[in-house]
DNA sequence: CTAACGTACAACCACATGGTTGTAGATTCC
DNA sequence: GGAATCTACAACCATGTGGTTGTACGTTAG
C-alpha cells in the first residue's frame, strides 16, 4: 500500500468536488461516460473551461478518460469516491466515540 | 425543508475539507473542544492563520464555537458532516446503478 | 485531399485563498 | 487598577483558481 502523500490526495479529492460544475459532470460521468465536448455542451462556458474541470477530476481520479476516435471518453472512478466516503466515515466514527463519552458521563452524574 | 443553496453550502463544506490543516483541526475538535489559542499552539503558523482556518471552517457548519470566559471553544459539528457523506453515497449509489446497468447487458451478450 | 471536429494547452485576467503583521476590544489574574 | 491573555479583524502580499481567447495537432467525414 501507498503511505506516501496521503494527503495531497485528500486535498485534491476534496478541492474537486468543491465546485458545483464539476460535481455535476461527476454525476453525469458516473451515470454514463460522456466525450468532453458533450459535457462542455451542458454548460454556459467555453469548451476549454470545462475541459479544465475534467482535468480537475482526473487529477483526483475521480474520472478517467479513455479515447475513442477522436473523442475523449470520460468517465467516474469510484474508487476514490469510496475513499472519501470512508474517511468521511473516519471522522464520524470519533464524534460517536465522543457521544458514547458524553453518555458515560451523564449516567455517572444522575 | 430549506431547498435553497444547498449548493452553495456544498461548495463551503468541500472547500473547508480540501485543506490538511482544517481537517487535522476537525478531528480533533470532534475528539474534544479546544479553545483556538490551543489550536494555534499546534500548528508552525500565527495564530491568525488558525483563526482563520477555524472561521472557514464554521462557515461550512463543520464546527461550533461556544464562549468559556475570554476563551472561545470550538467543537465539531456532525451535521454537516453527514450531509456530505449522505452525498458521497448518493454518487456511490448512482455508481452501483450503473454496474448493475452494466452486468444486464453483459447477461443480454451471453 | 481538404474541411470540420475534438482535444490539449499556453497566455492572460479578475478575484479568492492562505499566509503574514499589527491593532484593538474583552476578560481574567494579581 | 494594571498587566497579561484570548480573540477578532483589517491591511497587505504571493500564489492559486476559474474563466477567457487563441493556437496547434490528430482524427474523421466527404
Amino acid at each position: 500500500m501507498v503511505v506516501d502523500s496521503g494527503v495531497a490526495d485528500a486535498d485534491r479529492v476534496f478541492h474537486a468536488l468543491a465546485d458545483a460544475t464539476r460535481r455535476d459532470i461527476l454525476t453525469r460521468v458516473i451515470r454514463s461516460g460522456m466525450s468532453v465536448s458533450e459535457l462542455a455542451r451542458l454548460y454556459p462556458m467555453s469548451f476549454a473551461a470545462v475541459q479544465k474541470h475534467v482535468v480537475v477530476l482526473e487529477r483526483a481520479a475521480l474520472v478517467s478518460k479513455t479515447r475513442r476516435g477522436r473523442e475523449q471518453i470520460v468517465r467516474g472512478e469510484v474508487e476514490a469516491l469510496r475513499r472519501v466516503a470512508r474517511l468521511l466515515d473516519g471522522y464520524e466514527r470519533l464524534w460517536r466515540h465522543r457521544a458514547a463519552a458524553i453518555e458515560e458521563i451523564l449516567k455517572e452524574e444522575q
